[in-house]
Parts: C-alpha cells; structure tokens; sequence
DNA sequence: ATAGGTTTTGTCAAGCTTTTGTACAT
DNA sequence: ATGTACAAAAGCTTGACAAAACCTAT
C-alpha cells in the first residue's frame, strides 16, 4: 500500500511517517518505479506498536527501535496451516477404528495444502511414529493394519490415472517380502508430480516379475523399496542382472550401508527429496 | 466474452479495462481474427478480484499485482485437491453446457474426495451461486436446466440402491410445487452415507402421497424439503396432520423462520451437517 | 422441416439463419431435390441455446461455437452400455498395462451401471478369469500385480467413509497368508450397500490382531476370506476360540469343503449374493 | 508546514476496424 | 436461395489530459 493508505490505517500523518523513516528507519518500504513508497500490512503493525509505546511515556527514539525490532519477533510465532495438529488428529482418529474422522481430518488436508507437504509433514511421519510404536508394543498390530489401508486406499486414488501423460515411466514395487508399500506409493507420487508416468507392480513383486514388465513396457527407471537390509541382500543377485538392461534405484530404510550393484542409484532420503534428485539425474542423462 | 460483456459482469469500463491491461498486464485476453479481445470467466474473478483490493485500499498497481499473482500462485502452490478449481471448471463445464467436461471433472472429484465434501464444498456452493446468478440475470434457464439435469443424474446414479439394506428408513421429498430436488438428493446421500434407508418421492410430490407412503413404509423419518416459506406455510395444515403419526423433518430455505408445528425438527444448515444432527437424534431415540 | 418453419420455432428470421449458418457454421441443413434448406429438430435445439447464449450477453460468433459443440458432445455421451464389452476392454487394458485406458473404462461403468452389478458381473469374473489364465500360465505375475493394485485402488477408493453411520459393524480381513483382497473388497462393498459399517484389516491379518480390534470395536460379524483350503485348516484352533466371543463368516474359495468351526457360517457364493444373505441372517436376529 | 515538481490513474477523444442484423437485387 | 451491400453497434489503438496522491527539499 502506498503512504496515503497507511497514513489513514495507522493514523499518523504522511509527513509523520516520512519523518520517523528518515529519522529512526523505523519503516524500509519498497519504492515503485517511479520512487513511491509501498508498504506492507505489517508496516501498518509497526506503527501501531510505535504510537502505543509513545503513549506509554517513550521517547519516539526508543518507541521506534522497539517497534522495528518486535514485528520481526512475531513473524516467527505464526503457523499457517497446523499441520502438527491434523497429524495428530489423524494418528488419534487412526488409533481409534475411526474411519470417518480419518478421511475427514484427509479431506481438509487434501484441500488445504500440497501433496507433497501432506506426504512429508503428515504421512510419512505418522508412518514413521506407528513402527517405533509397533516396535515398542504401545500400537497393536491391528491398528498397523487398519491405518495402513486407510491410507493407502487415500493414497492410491490420488494416483489415479498416474500413467497418463509423456513423461519418463517408472516401473514401481516393493521388493520381494516387503509389504510396507505406503512408502513407495509416496515416492510414486512425488514421481507422479513431477511429471514422471507411473505402473504400480505394488507389495512384494518377485524380481522376475519385475523383468516380465520392464521388457514390455521399457521404462526410463526402475523403484525398488525395501525397508530391510536383509531383503535387498537377498535381492542380490537378480538386481544385478536387472541393473544390466536397466536403470534401477533403491529407496527404503533396507537400501542403506548396502554395498549396491553398479548402477544403482540408492535413495537414502525422504521420498518427496529423492524423487526431485531422481528426476535432476534421469532428465540431464535422457533429455 | 468481448470486453462489454466483461465490463457489464465486472462494472468496470472498457477503456479501464484496457487500461489495465495495457499498464498491468492484469488481463490477456484472446483475440479474435479481427482482433478482438474474448475473455474467459476466470477474467471475471480476476477483476472482481482487483476492485476488491482497491475497496480495501490498495493502489491500482499493487491491487492488479495481487490479483493477477493470485492465479499464478494458486497454479505453483496447488492444493493436493484443489477443489476451488475443481468447483469453476464444473461451473465452466456446465455453463457452456459441455456435459461430457462436467462428468469428467464429477469422475476426478469422486476419486479423490469423500462424498460428503464434494457435496459441501463443490456441489451445493455450486447450486447456491447457479441460483444467485440467475436472480441476478446472469444465468439462462437453460444452463440452469442443463446443470440440474446433468447433477442430478449423477447424484441420483451414487444413491442407487440406497432403499437396501439393514438401517431406520427415511422417506425423503419435496413439498408441494417444489421442483429443485438437488438439495434434497444431497441430503439424503449424506443420510445413506451414515447407514439410512432412503425412500425417494422426488419433486413436488402432493402430502397425501406423503401419508400413504408412510402408512405402508413406516419410516423412522419423514424428509420434506421447501426452498420457499410460501410452500411451507401452505402445507402447513396438512403437515400437522403427517406429525401426528410420524417424525419429519423439515429442510430448505422455506423452512426457516416459519412456525413450525408440533413434533417437526426444522432443518436450517447445510444437508451434510443436518444429516449428521438427524442421525444422532433419531439414533438416540431408537437404538 | 424447412427454413421457415424453423424460424417460426425459434423465433429467428430466416434472413439471420442464414447468416449464422454461412458465417458460423452452425447448422448444417440437408437440401431438397430443389435446394431448399431440410432441418431436423436438433437444429432447432442448436439455435434456441445460441440464444440463451447470446442473451447471456456472448458475441454471436462465441454462442454459435458453443451451440455448435454442445449438440455435438451431447451426442457422443450416450453410448448404450455394453457390460461384457466393457469387461473385455478393461482386461485388455490391464493386460497391456495401460493404466489410464483401465480407468476410462472403471470410470464408464461406475457412471452406468449399479456398484453391485459392476462387481458381479465385471470385476469378479475378470479376476477369476485372471486366476485361470495364471494356472494356465498364460498371464504373467506382472500383469496379475498390476491388476490388483489398479482395481483394489478403485474399489477402496468406493468404500471410503464406509465407517460411518448407524448400521451393524462388519470387522473384515484376510486370513494369515492370504494376500488376495479383492474378494474381500467386494464383498464389504456389497455389505456396504446395505448399511453395514466396515472396518477394514486388509490382508494377511494374524488373528490375534483380528480378536484385537474386536474386542475394541465389538463388531456384530466378522468376515474372514481365504481362497486356500489350506489356509482355513491352519487357522482351525484360533478360529475355534474366536468364534466362542463372536459371530463369524467365512468366505472364498477355500472355505468350501471345509469342516468349519460351530458358529461359523460358511459363505460359498459369489460376495454378493452372499452379502444379502449375510444381511438378512443378522437383520433377522438382532432387529 | 510549504512549495514546486513528479507519478499514478481514471477518463475521454479521434479515426479506423470488426461484427452482426437486416435489406435488396438477381 | 444466393450473394452483396449497408449501417448501427461495439471494439481497437494512440494519444492526451487532469485530479489526486506523492516526492524532495527547504
């Protein structure tokens, strides 16, 4: 907003604000080309706060050096969307069988924020908080069950239709023995929104399996998860022929400190980051 | 639409318009072979958009900056599901009478959102603005009917079967001359959504069919529904009668602020919400 | 009907429907041996919606490209319904893992055809027929992978919400070892359809989880599905201690032929049919 | 606080083009 | 029926202008 429109905000002559600019910096507006002042809404704060601690007896000096510096301090105490507290939210609903207030608690996240902050604040972490509460023996193995289908009926609809397009294809499943597959529909997702296309092989696919489709479908990259290293040792073998006639990435909690086949690409990080550095590699090589 | 139609929708002058334009780059409009600007319905928004900024106080560059980054940003930092868009294409969609757009967009939103929003969120906002813009003269009957039709195919094809099943029973209709049946079909999704039987009489249906349908069905509640309190206050003898024997309720904008008789529940929000207050007292009293 | 019966009908001089049809193209009449102009009454739709067009303030020239197009999508949309068609194009677009194309078809016949019927008369005979073609080895495991996951995606994205309401609960899950739960999906949808509340444990399900949630979610059924014998046989003892706290049904091929547990009851037919059954068995005991 | 100059922004005008309904001659 | 013509309405571009708001400097 320009000087006239804060003037009549705060209540405080332009001239003023001129004077108090020049004098104490207490306002850095940006100019327009043609060298107006522009202000923000939090200017108008800053203002405010310096006229009340001028009413409290300050002198306008001290006023003007308090009021700069407290807007700065307030500007980190304010969330945006809770998400800590629909994470939360949802791990209760989870908890309890309660469907209903699972998808609901789903519904305002879906429309209130991206993908990707969704998957990396909200789901992977509650994922990640339900095994340390399995391990631990405070979350029942029911429980496990019925969150991961809720979440993954949620999950698998967002993707639908995720192998239309031109993009590169990703050939996408769990390793053999791995039935954690929310994981990787996360890692297909965050794929799916950068453009990649997707064919889903899903939960514990035998490595042939895997063969089967990549010769008819010859995609641009292979995801692999598995989230135990015992699971990609015993892969071994069969990855590395794969790894001959295709590029092959290893994402999960099993593909660390493993001594990888040459050729493939291991994922250590979270999904939603391992699918933008996927994607930098794959296209400056293919495009 | 060409510029006059877009200041008549906007209240803006043409000229103005292509002043912004030309200074803000607010508006990049199509043209025709000869050259003239065609605007879209978005452009509406954009403008509207704009005049509200200046009414709060901004200055035209700085309202125009806002109003044309609002596009731009809602495209970069989109909702996993964003349903604003979602709503305007099927407003788009149904306006220019492109039924297979409409079912389109209905297919994406059935995906990957629960009922009970789409309804909230996308369908009956839908139906309230469709009904303000043809009080206002800018919606035809035509895209009224066609929007109806098409909606209430598709609503209609989600409740099918919904008169199976193990829950209480509610016999749902219009009162007397009422014709717009959406809401009430939204209703009674939300009622099946949360166990109910439903017994459809549709449009205007006359209250001694009401009565007879109740005598052989017995249902555990009675749905009628008026958008006018005319329809309402002239039933009003008859409906006494019907809440003698049976629990009803009553919905639309014609139920409110009028005289309720005796033993009638009046429902004045939103279908989905009163659906879940409808269930939880009749749950109270039966089970 | 020729041009002047059309004007009459539509209220547009025959000079201007000229003008439109050489200008925009928006009718295109057969002639006579004579030449006269030979409209059918699709034009005459044509022309009354560029009216409502135009009096909704478009140029001539947008409202006759409008008009033209609408006719022309209403047309395309009402191919009559081939089910088995349907089915056979849905199993080849699995088979050639063209995800898209499969959801087209999902998406056709979720708008024309009752849930119930798709289940029974597409997707479960495409699955058994699946099941056929892989002991025949004729269908690879891949494609088997891809399959489940594109429709166990579509069927669980139906059943959200399916939680909520009022009716009895249905507690449903595989036995340990079973990893097929389409069946199982159908045959809680079918519950679903008529108002039942499920809560949903997925695959491969230990059945202490199993006695777990039901003693948090006291449901009035549990529903186990297995398509091994062999599978029933190892559960025998728990299933036995299981049954003494709660009513139990037992689906899948390989609960046939089996000695099942006092108690249990044995479901042989197809999900649907075997839901209606299941549903009348408990409507008559509890209600 | 004032003076004198600058920027911003809504409006208008002139001259020309496009669009579109109607009319007329063949 | 066809083709052409015509005129009113609406639109385009360029350019200008004046009031309001804002700038710096004194």
């Amino acid at each position: 907003m320009r000087i006239g429109e804060l003037s009549r905000r705060s209540g405080v002559s332009p001239e003023l604000l001129r004077a108090w600019e020049r004098r104490y910096g207490l306002l850095r507006p940006l100019r327009s080309s043609g060298g107006l002042r522009l202000y923000s809404s939090d200017d108008v704060d800053r203002v405010r706060l310096m006229r009340e601690h001028m009413a409290g007896g300050l002198a306008a000096a001290e006023a003007a050096a308090l009021a700069a510096g407290a807007v700065e301090g307030a500007r980190h105490a304010q969330p945006a969307l809770d998400l800590a507290a629909l994470r939360s939210g949802l791990s209760d609903a989870l908890d309890r069988f309660d469907e209903p207030g699972a998808q609901a608690i789903l519904d305002a996240l879906l429309g209130a924020a991206t993908l990707e902050s969704i998957l990396s604040v909200v789901v992977l972490p509650y994922l990640h908080d339900l095994g340390a509460r399995w391990e631990r023996g405070t979350a029942s193995v029911a429980q496990e069950h019925f969150a991961s289908n809720v979440l993954r009926g949620r999950l698998l609809a967002l993707g639908r239709g995720w192998g239309r397009g031109v993009g590169p294809l990703a050939l996408v499943g769990c390793l053999p023995g791995e039935r954690h597959e929310l994981g990787l529909i996360a890692f297909a997702l965050a794929l799916r929104a950068r453009g990649w296309r997707i064919a889903y092989l899903g939960a514990d696919t035998p490595l042939d399996t895997v063969g089967e489709a990549a010769r008819s479908l010859a995609p641009a990259l292979i995801v692999l998860v598995s989230s135990t290293r015992k699971g990609v040792e015993e892969s071994a073998d069969p990855l590395r022929v794969l790894a001959e006639h295709h590029r092959i990435a290893l994402a999960g909690t099993g593909a660390r400190d493993v001594a990888a086949p040459p050729g493939v690409i291991v994922l250590t990080g979270d999904p939603v980051a391992e699918a933008e550095r996927v994607t930098t590699i794959v296209g400056d090589g293919s495009a």
